[in-house]
DNA sequence: AATGCAGTACCCCAAATGGGGGATTTCACA
DNA sequence: TGTGAAATCCCCCATTTGGGGTACTGCATT
């Protein structure tokens, strides 16, 4: 036997959410018996209801499904929201993801697709775009231009972010503190700064550790 | 008229390389010259071939997979990398993605879905299976505990991290030096730490500004 | 009324830091 | 063959930092 999938909707525009609606109620195995039209009303209802998965609609009037989902999710750990947008061209996709959210959609999406996304986000996965999923993995992409340090600098710096202070690094690495002290001054000049604070800073935020 | 994807595969596997050289060249638009057992020859020959689609094994004899990407990607920044790989249920996703992979794919994938996996690629996107894009977008949900600091203390920690020293910290607030110390040192307390590099360090690794 | 926290301000002092030098060896690359 | 970068070590000295205090105000919660 199937499972019967739980689905609410969030969304403003009463053809969409009433057409999103339609198509899940018509496939057997899924389910629709809540929509909002939006944040403010989901928020009173959808914690005390049983629901598997969430359409989210991003841009609402008043509160917005990311400020939603923020609000939501932790009330509902177990269930999965999706996201459904029109625009894929902006960082909404991140602030989505971070806010909880396990899917990423077009509006335009077909039914089918709309379907076996839902299929798959109540099965643990998280279908998006592929266009959408290129945008995310870009973000891992950050170009690292190469290190001006070099690698006892590097080694060095790993040992600063970590707070010791020169006679502790000399100590670790084998050295005199007036070495320590001479490869700090190098990395200082490398990376135009003049504290351990900044060089800290910058090692973290440029990756350079 | 469609244009033809050519494809080339890293693959140890003789059996595997086949099957999928076979599946690419009988499939029309798609087509499979150029096949490598290992990184070490597609490092010699690869960055001079037209290609736009590698499919690339991760667990490889000698070069890996992705200290493969790592030296391709840079000759070939036009080439998308496909991974492919048996188990799902590790990091080697975020190191192949870091490294300049395209897209994750299980080796167990239909071949008309690695098809449309290598369609999608070369039109821009970034396929990989439901599970795999859990994995990366948790890695943007990563729960930050509230932080403990006040919010001056937070503002001080944000100077802090720019290098600023108790002076100009001071000017900037209009406070006295005596103040901003005052402040500080009940930052080291709370973050449990006693050193200015070691504050900024755990502010930015923690998200805590 | 009391307790505690946030924010402000001050004192003392030992230790650490940053900036300015200079010096040597080794090793690669031109 | 020499030039430079990397890595090691040393000196001096003014400034900054960190740790130990204390003290006052306001505000909220108890």
């Amino acid at each position: 036997m199937k499972e019967i999938i739980h689905v609410a909707i969030v969304e403003d525009d009463d053809e969409i959410r009433q057409t999103l609606a339609l198509i899940i109620n018509g496939t057997p195995g899924y389910h629709c018996k809540h929509t909002f039209i939006d944040c403010e009303s989901a928020n009173k209802e959808l914690p005390n209801l049983y629901v598997n998965v969430v359409l989210m609609d991003i841009e609402l009037p008043g509160i917005s499904g990311i400020d939603g989902i923020k609000q939501l999710k932790p009330q509902m750990p177990n269930t999965d929201f999706i996201m459904l947008t029109i625009k894929q061209d902006d960082n909404s996709i991140f602030d989505s993801l971070c806010a909880g959210a396990s899917g990423y959609l077009m509006k335009d999406t077909p039914p089918s697709e709309l379907l076996r996304s839902i299929t798959e986000v109540y099965k643990g996965g998280s279908p998006m775009s592929t266009n959408i999923a290129r945008k995310v993995i870009q973000s891992f992409q950050i170009s690292t231009p190469p290190s001006p340090l070099s690698g006892r600098e590097t080694e060095i710096l790993q040992l600063l972010c970590k707070g010791m202070n020169y006679r502790s690094i000399a100590e670790q690495l084998y050295l005199s503190a007036h070495t320590v002290k001479s490869h700090i001054k190098n990395i200082y000049k490398k990376l135009h700064v003049n504290s351990r604070a900044e060089a800290v800073s910058k090692a973290i935020k440029d990756k350079l550790i």
